[in-house]
DNA sequence: TTGTAAGCGTTATCAG
DNA sequence: CTGATAACGCTTACAA
């Protein structure tokens, strides 16, 4: 491997002024910062990135931990992440599957000195406590509404795109609409039930919010739920699914039973997955944006671990705590059909 | 941060002895082994690994490129990924959207010192040439037929699921058979096509390969191609599509144009992503088990870089060369319709 | 069984 | 503008 040391030799410099030159910040010649180049690409030289993160310990990666790997959404979603993070030249650490949140508890323990900041997707109590070890300043964007210790929050409108859905369902026709609803310990699930009985008791009809079942944002619980729900006394009329996963699972259950879609029941989802604008004209859903999300969470975190760039303004002193950067955002959400736009 | 210098005074004892208890190896008294642990919990000192991978020059961490993130393969695959990974105690650092080759050589260059071995997924010839730069005995698992500097090749049967499903289309009927095939520089969709070609010619119905179109693998392509295809003055009696993420496009296209799935046109694809079960009766698939791809491609990574785990089995002297490692190993595929067997 | 001390490859602080 | 040199936190011979 080779040194730092070796290109100073051969360069004839110190190996101070090869790392000068290498980081470009400090003054050098022209001269020997030419001559250091050429030396560094005819050695190839990569400098060693754990002695680097050594002595400034900076690791110029981020960890993201997820809760699952199941399904288009979290895909999309690390691509999100990805795209923000290499534009700046991190790297992405990725830990995935925490069911349960002792789990998180190792990973973030584990991710510790490996990363400058954390994306956390997780619902999970333990995961909340297991956040409030981290070091008091370190910068973590939560995508839910773990709260502690994060320094952004980062959310879906969960309430309001359900609830738009809902009220379109219920202006399409008369019979009763189902509800197949997330994980119970799940936040984003439990708004976007909030945001279902809402829109139905709204219109007065209360009596409908018996039809809710539940699944865990994969297709084969949506096919079970509605399943369920057809053997049920009063068929719906309309299936609202907390997530396109399972509402794709609910159309298939549907086509089994020889139901017309969205003739005799319409179905609707929530996050606009690529794949569900391709069982259109059958399903709606509830547009999400998830690269996006992704993008501005990675950059939010970014932010947080560089505070300003430092090119232009050079703020003589730091006036924001860290707690004064504790900030929610939302990522909008829109109700409509799926379509295939993107061509 | 708590250091080791911190567990070391506050134990009594030296730093190579908390070093020593800490990651098991040597031989320590049980009083000061338990002393040291105890102090090690109650400081809640975890070690840091930059400094520890620039003396061991070993970082616990796994690369993956990909070429890109967008469907579900690749997060079944990273999903496989990941597990055999955890499950060593090794990290994951994912790269992924590299269209183009100049791009691996940055991503390869970049993750330099910072991964132990590397999986790597992309058909372009820059990638091979990138991969060449690496140091002689740098443990790679290709997923593709990138053969240079690679320990191992992970391929998927993609030749003979292909024919074997073009097989069951042809026996279905009599009208032509159209493909919707991969990018023309993927070597997987190469042997699909390959595969596709074969059975036709076997047959004897050679004059059927003039039904071939192209995508890039998502399912916008496969609605295009689709569309297409149907514009063209005979109708094929069914297509095949180089994977299911078009095959969905496809279907798509053909309902939009009142056709009957698998009534009118039959149509099948390749991969059988979880996504492909709910799109039945209408979708046939050729079966690949896509987490198994990764978990092997991790699994065999894994044993390059830690050549024998080293309890039971001492072998004296290291009897393979590296050279002798390079295998190439292959993910079944079989051929048949998509079910909800996962329940 | 334990301690001492020499690095691992960089960056950063001083002098020059 | 450049060069010594002291860290950074850890592992590992080598001594004791």
């Amino acid at each position: 491997m080779v040194t730092i040391k070796d290109v100073a030799r051969e360069a004839g410099v110190s190996v101070a002024t090869v790392s000068r030159v290498w980081n470009g910040s400090a003054v050098v010649s022209d001269a020997t910062r030419s001559r250091v180049e050429a030396v560094t690409s005819r050695l190839g030289y990569v400098p060693n990135s754990a002695a680097r993160s050594l002595i400034t310990s900076r690791t110029s990666t981020i960890g993201v931990l997820l809760p699952d790997l199941h399904g288009e959404f979290f895909s999309e979603l690390i691509r999100g992440i990805d795209q923000s993070v290499r534009r700046s030249g991190f790297h992405l650490l990725l830990s995935s599957s925490h069911s349960d949140g002792a789990e998180v508890d190792v990973a973030l323990r584990s991710m510790r000195g490996r990363v400058d900041g954390l994306i956390v997707m997780s619902t999970h109590a333990e995961a909340r406590a297991a956040m409030r070890q981290l070091p008091p300043a370190f910068p973590v964007v939560a995508l839910n509404a773990i709260v502690d210790g994060a320094t952004t929050v980062l959310t879906i409108q969960n309430y309001e795109g359900a609830r738009a859905m809902v009220r379109h369902l219920i202006a399409l026709g008369h019979g009763p609409i189902a509800m197949i609803g997330g994980p119970i310990d799940n936040d984003d699930a439990a708004e976007r039930r909030r945001g279902f009985r809402d829109a139905l008791r709204e219109s007065g009809r209360s009596h409908d919010l018996a039809m809710e079942v539940s699944g865990v944002f994969d297709e084969a619980s949506g096919y079970r739920a509605t399943t369920e729900l057809l053997r049920r006394p009063t068929r719906p009329r309309a299936i609202f699914a907390a997530n396109d996963a399972m509402a794709i699972g609910a159309i298939s259950a549907l086509h089994e039973h020889g139901l017309d879609v969205p003739g005799d029941v319409a179905v609707a989802g929530f996050d606009d997955i690529p794949m569900a604008r391709y069982m259109s004209p059958s399903l709606s859903t509830v547009h999400v944006n998830i690269p996006a999300l992704g993008e501005r969470a990675a950059q939010r975190l970014l932010e947080a671990i560089e505070p300003t760039d430092g090119k232009a303004l050079q703020q003589p002193k730091r006036p924001t705590r860290r707690e004064a950067m504790k900030t929610t955002l939302v990522i909008r959400s829109s109700c409509g059909a799926a379509h295939k736009t993107d061509a």
